[in-house]
DNA sequence: ATGAAAGCGCTAACAC
DNA sequence: GTGTTAGCGCTTTCAT
């Protein structure tokens, strides 16, 4: 089959232990033989295998990394950014979707906890869920666990993410310095704790009485459907603010289609600031979440964890992006 | 640390050996012993160390699983769907990004090699590449190899993938039957299969002389730069036909920004039918890749593969969907 | 500075 | 049917 450690040794005339040593570059073993045995195990092209590796070490090397939705663009955007500085860092990378299904989210951190992963990088599902219980194992399987983008309540945990509030309070004071009175958030189930950050941030600049609808899904079609119900009830809104880009980038069509105009009649916000937000003839004004930060910082808090150090929690601001759906 | 094999063998008073039989439901040990002992495991919260078992096996039970860019939606549907199909399948899937770049390309296969995957399912880069020998590596290390999406020429593989040069035909008798007579392709850099089909599909039937634009890459952007010039060249052309769907969005948009009206003057095209055609307020007119089933049969080859058999090229049809930007 | 040997947890011949 | 034992390939302690 492949080379073993063991055809090295035979080959360098020299032990077993000694190659290992070399090659793990330990200082017990002469300088030069030491290069001369990894040039030769270069030589005759041999790989570690990382199982007996693992097992012998007791610890596997790997990350896993759960997103909820690997479609959404977004989550897509953390996980190539995770991967890029996972890899830099020397981990593997273990990637899991968990389809927003909580019963998958279980299983998924169950059988990492059998891989032996030596950390967790979560991003919350946007449902809600009840059965936390999973966390819990994988707390007792001494696994530290960083939460991104998002986090659960009542679970313990560090978390990396941006102050969503801050965002959207940033939102709605730009769209009311602009004048609008009358601002709409379309915001998904309550309960979700990204999502809960956004309306309490749109509710204290907009006032308490603001308008808040809430869709079943944060999606594209259930935005049209909203923006639909509200034309019907002849609800009188001049700013409509979204939770997502997508949602905003049907809020919009919608409104256009019943010739409604944007900006001028109603102004549109989305929020993260994915290409939806910029691939519309109509680009649309939104709060950017700083991506590749965001996976800097969990990449970094995760690795500390792993070397037996303190998490911290990371709050990013998002970034006030005008365009022009709200001028 | 985490409980073992032997644990259970002391608790149910037999040996390991039993143990491991009973676990992997082996007739030979006695029936009621099984369940006894299957019993105990499950309640003793028994798990197997994945190591050990993948070292002593010699397998891994894991395929892999290469995108060029997981941010594009394409992509990350096929990511979804593979995902369940081989988790269904009983394998483990690991994913890898190659971010269109032939350097992590080949990485990313030689860390598999080290890895032991049992299989490998390939979505090519759009972009040329040279050098191919991490291909013979797999090869050499006895890994099956199955291209997805595409195939690169002249590397010796089976590939599931669409018959995307038919589509196209599919897509310029549409806009002609419609009564187009001036059509252009919008497509990306030569030497790449999956475009070069389209190419070749598109010149069939709307004539060796028509014209044909060739970006540097097959983006929002480019696409967009590619029509203002076309535009400012004076070029006459009353379709306009995209090698994939968001591309067909910025070519939209350039157009209407010029007044140039869709589609009673120019009709638009795109292809793949990812999220992009479906969210316009001018919903586009596509070739639709049924990528479920394109995952499932991707899925279904390589596992033949690992068990021995033979792989087989599997030419699925696209879909022709016609929306109001061709009509 | 190097080698011998035990051990990581599991499987599979082979013996009983 | 069940137990004994020898690996799988690597690391690491302890001799030398």
């Amino acid at each position: 089959m492949a080379i073993r450690i063991k055809d090295v040794a035979r080959a360098a005339g020299v032990s077993e232990a000694t190659v290992s040593l070399a090659l793990n570059r330990s200082s017990l073993v002469n300088q030069k033989t030491g290069q001369r045995i990894r040039a030769l195990a270069k030589e005759m092209g041999y790989a570690p295998n990382p199982y007996a590796k693992k097992l012998a070490l007791q610890k596997s090397g790997v990350v896993g990394l759960v997103v909820p939705d690997i479609e959404n663009v977004y989550y897509a955007g953390l996980v190539r950014h995770i991967n890029r500085f996972m890899r830099a860092a020397g981990y593997g990378l273990s990637i899991a979707i968990s389809e927003n299904q909580p019963r998958m989210e279980a299983d998924i951190l169950d059988e990492m906890i059998r891989n032996r992963v030596e950390g967790v990088l979560l991003a919350p599902m946007n449902v809600k869920s009840e059965r936390k219980d999973h966390f819990e194992r994988l707390e007792r399987a001494g696994i530290p666990l960083l939460f991104v983008t998002a986090r659960y309540e009542g679970v313990e945990a560090n978390c990396v993410m941006c102050d969503l509030e801050k965002g959207m309070r940033e939102l709605v004071k730009h769209l009311m310095e602009r004048g609008c009175t009358h601002p709409v958030l379309l915001t998904g189930p309550e309960g979700v704790q990204a999502l809960d950050e956004r309306v309490r941030g749109f509710l204290r600049v907009a006032g308490a009485e603001a308008l808040v609808e809430r869709l079943d899904e944060v999606s594209y079609s259930a935005a049209c459907r909203s923006v639909e119900q509200l034309l019907w009830r002849g609800v009188r809104f001049d700013a409509l603010l979204c939770v997502n880009d997508l949602m905003a980038l049907g809020a919009m069509n919608i409104l256009e289609a019943h010739g409604c105009k944007v900006p001028d009649q109603v102004s549109v916000c989305g929020f993260d600031d994915v290409v939806f937000s910029r691939i519309t003839e109509m680009p649309i004004t939104t709060a950017c979440q700083p991506l590749e930060q965001l996976a800097r910082e969990a990449v970094f808090q995760i690795e500390r964890a792993m070397i037996g150090g303190e998490m911290q929690n990371i709050l990013l601001d998002t970034r006030l992006v005008i365009r022009k759906s709200s001028r």
